[in-house]
DNA sequence: GAACAGCATTCCTACTATTGGAACACAAGG
DNA sequence: CCTTGTGTTCCAATAGTAGGAATGCTGTTC
């Protein structure tokens, strides 16, 4: 969609964004050269450019590049610019301790919602999520729970559009979703059982602004085979939660 | 010190970095222009290579720029691949050269910590720990360090519990331990005389992770009888050097 | 211990891609 | 309705990048 690029940038853009992606810490040159379709020459300079700018840091003994603290700063400020994240992110522990599992805080990013953080509780099998990795909005509680509380405009163009499979649970029929979300937004919490993540159960609602529209989602999530028999006290204790942060949104 | 670099990247990465710098969440292509000496054209287009690749969005409405979920992802990814081992690890010899003594690097293993490093100073008579064996919270320093740096319910919650004596000194009143780690906030660090090992003496400051919590402590450490005249000194040596480490991890 | 392999780094010229002034489009405010 | 401030596009000049090949370095193999 931009229009006017430039592409030097966008090739240094791969570079970092290869960085993101990576499991493992550090990078070659000849590593990111192969895997961009760039000349070795040309990923060092731009290297030796973000490394200037403290983006990337050379270890001088392997030779090898990592991510900098520039590139935590990025990140930070991002987080730090979501108010609605300052509001929740301290209830999290609390909700997690309460009852027993993980509780995980989601934003929504256009058709896409990723966590941006999450508190797991302290026994041996917990459940983790990954953060900033963007989900669809139709598989699982936490999207299911910004999907139900947008408008009905946004609900049918988002259901017209083709719907991914995640695992033999997720629920891809426009009508059934439908159905579900009208449950979903009568009993205020939507829950899932493997639909996004296969062996894992969640119960999520959102919380509301002022116009009523959902600023970010909380869940509390865990292992599927145990999680059933606890689903009722989380989805209580979620809701008490909820209720009252959007409270502290103007919500009403 | 970078060598061979690239003038288009390094003005491209100072855009990325000025959305980091800036307090306000979102910048225009002519503030930007105007604040880094660069064309309203080549802004634009460096503009639109990164949203090209989710490092900025751009809000439609208010033709303005704010960090995008890429630029989140690589904060996230430098902060996963931190080990606090890794960053902290070179600075014991450093640390322990300044000052005299025994430098070591702690880890908490739920309700207790284990030293898991030390660097040992060229004297005759010196100060060694055990590395890998677990010891109580509420004893000595680096113990306390962590402990007084825990959230509220997590002291409270650790104080409540049976306090193992492991020297006449070992405070073990949990009104006594509470007024201790007040005063270890306070100043920052904490300090013991022969409460976990007799004869045994010293400072210790946490690291803090982004989101303030200890993600390790270091500790200067030394014979009793001569340590109580540096330890002024090794404080002030240790500060700086967690102050330093804690920033790294994103904390500020 | 010498030859080798694999890597990062530098060099240098052809040439492609960026540059930036100016023109344009659009919105808000006087 | 004109002005002033945006962000965006256009285009020719040229400055800067690209990439193959050479170099230097490190660690490994026989």
């Amino acid at each position: 969609m931009p229009s006017q690029t430039a592409a030097t940038v966008e090739r240094a853009a791969d570079i970092l964004v290869r960085f993101a992606e990576a499991g493992t810490d550090t990078l070659g040159v000849t590593e990111l050269a192969e895997s961009l379709g760039m000349s070795k020459a040309a990923v060092h300079r731009v290297l030796a450019s973000f490394r200037s700018r403290g983006l990337v840091v050379l270890d001088e003994e392997s030779r090898r590049y990592s991510l900098g603290l520039t590139a935590m700063r990025l990140g930070l400020a991002y987080l730090d610019r979501i108010d609605v994240r300052r509001l929740a992110t301290p209830e999290l522990p609390a909700l997690s301790r309460l009852t027993g599992e993980t509780a995980t805080l989601s934003i929504r990013t256009g058709d896409t919602r990723v966590y941006i953080d999450q508190a797991t509780p302290e026994r041996e099998v917990i459940m983790s999520v990954s953060l900033g990795v963007p989900y669809p909005l139709h598989a699982g509680g936490s999207s299911k729970a910004f999907l139900a509380f947008l408008s009905e405009e946004e609900i049918t163009r988002y259901l017209s559009r083709s719907l991914e499979t995640m695992t033999p649970a997720t629920v891809t029929d426009p009508g059934r979703l439908r159905t579900d979300l009208t449950l979903i937004r009568r009993r205020g919490y939507a829950m899932s059982i493997a639909e996004r993540q296969s062996g894992a159960a969640s119960v999520a609602a959102p919380i509301l602004d002022h116009h009523g529209r959902p600023a970010a989602v909380i869940s509390v999530c865990g292992p599927a085979d145990r999680f059933m028999a606890e689903a009722d006290a989380c989805a209580a204790a979620l809701l008490q939660t909820t209720d009252r942060l959007s409270a502290e949104l103007g919500h009403h």
